[in-house]
DNA sequence: CCAGAGCAGTACCGTACGGTACGGTTCTAT
DNA sequence: ATAGAACCGTACCGTACGGTACTGCTCTGG
């Protein structure tokens, strides 16, 4: 059926995907780093993942396995919506980036990105780990790659003059500002309602009074 | 001579100045806190300063009360440039926000605001200590306190029609951008010299052109 | 010169946790 | 039906570290 019921146990954790089972215990990991942070033992993952701490071993080999499975299993989890219209008008153009920036803010203020940006950053710095690189893979540079293609049409219908790496960069400051570091650092004084679609709004048309600017 | 040294052996760490051997002891810890993030020991904080474990937990209290102490200790050795001149050219105000920018870019880039941010990042979320609020009270909203005085005089002179909270979101964004989260994720892409002036140039020139539009 | 306090250095204690071993049970493939 | 593997639950081990206790040394005030 799949391959962590063959008899070889999944021999490495980091090429295949998760069996059912797999992501089961991964999920309770999610769990309480949403809950303790980074301050979950072993033994707490299985008891609430109902599995022994043997099998934990078996499947993913060292905490840091199991920490990098579960951070690459959310990454594989979120998925942007991907619009690529071949024609573009300008309404349609600042309704997909709006859409972008408020779906973009969503995910950075969700619980499970706040437990997982603060794991990567605080195992960022050693090595021995590759945490904080795969966080930074699947956050920012994953966003410009999806961002890149809607610029390439917006600047072939003449909305934008600025290369990708300025563009990115300015929408990327215009729509997080100081979003996600009040975030990671505590401040819980941004969950009010429709304060998402504020901010996204406002910052696409500053960003397009930016690019747009002959 | 000072509190430390007086028979009752700094009562409330929280409310005095650290003396200076305190201060030996705090910049000995800001010294492991680059080197080995949060995993350092109270032992090894002990050797490195030359003193006992006894004496440390005598002046700090726990653990957590060294932590607080570092971070606001650091705190209280960044003092960014206050300048705030009564008649403002355009010219003069452009060149303040730059110095301003340029400032805090190279404030948040360096080791030691990596190490306390990567700290602070780690703690936040738990109850118990109050570290993240203590980072977040001296990084953004500190800024932004020294920024304002800067607007209003701007808005005086009709530079500026954006309100505080817009003004300011903006201008982090603008400036910051993706930067401080990807230092902390430990992207080492950023150390190109003269990166901070051309950023800090483009991030005014925008933010100008956004806050100075009729 | 002496009394007393603070401190460095070190030994010590309790605990929590990462990682392993093992007995008993369930599932599967033949 | 049965052998064998995976797996759960739990007991176990070693270690690392937070925090305390103790022993002298040093410095200061009288």
């Amino acid at each position: 059926m799949n391959d962590a019921t063959l008899l070889k146990t999944a021999p490495d954790s980091e090429t295949s995907d998760p069996s059912k089972r797999e992501q089961e215990v991964l999920d309770a990991v999610l769990d309480l780093m949403v809950e303790e942070g980074d301050r979950f033992s072993m033994a707490s993952v299985a008891k609430r993942a109902s599995c022994s701490k043997e099998t934990l071993y078996r499947w993913f080999g060292d905490r840091d396995g199991l920490l990098t499975a579960t951070v690459q299993w959310q990454a594989s989890k979120v998925v942007m919506p991907r619009l690529d219209p071949h024609r573009l008008e300008l309404g349609v153009f600042k309704r997909t980036l709006r859409e972008f920036a408020g779906n973009w803010l969503k995910v950075i203020t969700g619980d499970v990105s706040i437990a997982l940006n603060r794991l990567a950053v605080s195992h960022a710095g050693n090595r021995e780990t590759r945490l904080g690189e795969i966080v930074l893979e699947n956050g920012p540079l994953t966003m410009r790659q999806r961002l890149e293609p809607i610029f390439a049409l917006g600047r072939k219908a003449g909305y934008l003059t600025a290369d990708d790496d300025t563009a990115f960069r300015t929408f990327f400051g215009l729509v997080v500002a100081d979003t996600q570091i009040r975030a990671l650092l505590g401040d819980t004084s941004l969950q009010a309602p429709g304060n998402i679609e504020t901010i996204s709004q406002r910052a696409v048309d500053q960003f397009m009074a930016l690019c747009n600017q002959t």
